[in-house]
DNA sequence: CGATTCTTTGAAAACAGTCAATCTGTGTGG
DNA sequence: CCACACAGATTGACTGTTTTCAAAGAATCG
């Protein structure tokens, strides 16, 4: 199970075996079933977390009781709650499997510790960081500017692994319309 | 003018004089008047970039030549295009100035060197990226599940230096609903 | 299969956007 | 100092998109 984090890693950056082993011996592995959560709104989330195997989602749920979905996470995805990891607040979000999933998970500590000594860890860690940080504000910008149409078509460019694998309404939750109205953008481009 | 940015950065982290003075030597001034460009699209931003004084704001203009406002920065905040810093590439966004403004200027590479050199403040920045990108998930939910008067209601709750400071219709722009419907929204809540 | 979840469809209502005109305030040049 | 121009804000009427509610149909899973 390790070899897909192993080999994640391996392509991204160098590492040394020794480097390797380090990372293997904080690294814990969770089963997750389908519909099983990750994080519950409310907890401290303290973790790292690598999807192995599976597909996650995070979401919010607002003062009516609607999930609004902030991600959605497949293998060699990264998932979690950095607000919560950095603040130590209870987190805001959930977090739960979409699929039966295998998540690897390491410490906040652990990677922490483990980053101060190899820093190409760290500085890749950052990156990812960086790139998440460019993917929310590109998301802004089609929240604030495009029709529905426009952010499915644009859902569908940006993350094709994901619009085929997740159900409709999940997908109309994360770009912010309703299902019916997502079922209808589907509908009017099919004609075309 | 360095003195704001020594005392922004001694509020927030232990540096020794001799650390101050390898940033400052490193730190360049721009004096920016009222509508001039700080980046303009399609350039390549290779800066970091403080704002001493005034305000400053990151728009893109989509393809009907329409802006949409990323995000703003008055003092004591940082600007740039985090996206164009790190791939290389050329800038969607623009940043021009919405005030007279000075802006203090570091080279990305001198920022990386210095960032080597004191873990504190790589420590400090990768902080920053970190509730950076909080502030972005926080912003998509509102987008994706607030009406047009709870976007403003949470836009002078979590920004009030900026309510007050920038025009109305690019508080509009910013929030992605019509300037009238923000006018109505204000002319609403004026009543109760 | 039966039950649940998901998607589609229709009709009505709510919401926000557009267009155009007017009003307001500010700053600039004569 | 005034007049004018200009940017910004407001208002009204209209349009159009999206939501909501309700019901029916399709797909999936135990």
């Amino acid at each position: 199970m390790f070899d897909i984090f192993r080999n994640y890693l391996t392509s991204k950056i160098f590492l040394t075996e020794e480097e390797l082993k380090m990372i293997e011996t904080v690294s814990v592995f969770k089963k997750l079933r389908k519909r099983q959560y990750l994080l519950q709104e409310g907890d401290v989330w303290k973790m790292n977390a690598f999807v192995c195997q599976g597909c996650m989602r995070t979401y919010r749920v607002d003062d009516k009781g609607a999930e609004h979905i902030l991600n959605f996470a497949v293998e060699n995805w990264w998932t979690g709650d950095r607000e919560s990891l950095m603040t130590g607040n209870p987190a805001k979000s959930n977090i739960d499997a979409l699929e039966d999933s295998v998540i690897l998970l390491i410490e906040k500590e652990r990677l922490e510790n483990l980053s101060v000594q190899i820093p190409a860890l760290n500085n890749f860690l950052n990156n990812i960081l960086q790139k998440s940080f460019n993917v929310s504000q590109n998301r802004i910008i089609a929240n604030i500017s495009y029709t529905a149409e426009e952010k499915y078509l644009n859902f569908i460019e940006t993350r094709p692994e994901i619009a085929n694998r997740v159900p409709q309404h999940m997908i109309a939750s994360y770009l912010g319309i309703s299902p019916e109205t997502l079922s209808r953008v589907r509908n009017q481009m099919a004609k075309k």
